[in-house]
Order: structure tokens, then sequence, then C-alpha cells
DNA sequence: ATGCTGACTATGT
DNA sequence: TACATAGCCAGCA
């Protein structure tokens, strides 16, 4: 009853910085990762907005989603942020090759049990 | 209400 | 490997 639509609460970047929170130190996950696990497929562009709007030090560990072809997507804003981004991955642990690319097989977040 | 924009991804040439 | 194209959705003027 009363039907079964979600709280206006739950909006859908809502649900995906819920995902992004997940996300632990020393990995990484795509957009496209990130939006199916919100329970939004094909809708990696929405996580790469919401991200968009979210401040640091809001909690959700933004610099942890990248792109599926593991490298920092380039903001409007500048590339400020990127490289902040790849910055702090890397005080994390994540490694990037000599072109710039994460081996998501390596470090790609795998929500499975937990991560170690 | 309508239209534009924007941290994506997969596929084809 | 690089570039172009199509699909998809929410926020804002």
């Amino acid at each position: 009853m009363a039907s079964v639509r979600q709280p206006a609460e739950d909006g859908s970047w809502s649900r995906i910085y819920r995902v992004v929170r997940r996300i632990p130190a020393g990995r990484v996950a795509t957009y496209g990762h990130v939006a199916a696990v919100a329970g939004l497929p094909r809708q990696a562009r929405l996580v790469g907005y919401a991200l968009a709007g979210v401040a640091d030090g809001s909690g959700v560990p933004w610099h942890r989603v990248i792109n599926a072809q593991g490298r920092i997507s380039a903001r409007r804003d500048g590339p400020g942020a990127s490289v902040l981004q790849r910055l702090r991955l890397e005080e994390e642990g994540v490694g990037f090759d000599t072109r710039g690319r994460v081996d998501l097989e390596r470090y790609g977040w795998k929500p499975r049990s937990r991560q170690r």
C-alpha cells in the first residue's frame, strides 16, 4: 500500500553518495560501477554530476571515483580538482601507470564482503 | 513547462 | 589509439 513510491530524500543523488561512501581508502570505483551498485544502471553520468555537486568535507570520498578507462575525468571547472584527486589517491596507495591510469583489476573496488 | 548542460560508457570507423 | 555518435537522467534558468 500506499504504493511503493520512494521517499523524496532518496533521490538518485543521495543513493549515489551512499554508495561512494562505502568505497574504502586505497580503492577506486568507476562511475558506471557506482551507478550499478546504487541501483541506477546506465546512469554513470548522473554519478559524475552528483559528485560535482558534493563539497569536499561532506564525507563523500569523491576522489575514489574515476572513469571506466581507469583515468581521472577532467572537469569543466579546470584541472585543479583532477590533480588533487590523483594526489589523494596516491596518498592512499593507489598506483598510476606512466599513462596516468589506474589498474582497475588491482585497485578496483569490489563490493564483496569486505575489501582488504 | 521547455530546453540546455554536464566529473560517463559502449560501440563503430 | 583517437575521434564521433547514441543513449540516459537530474538540476537549473
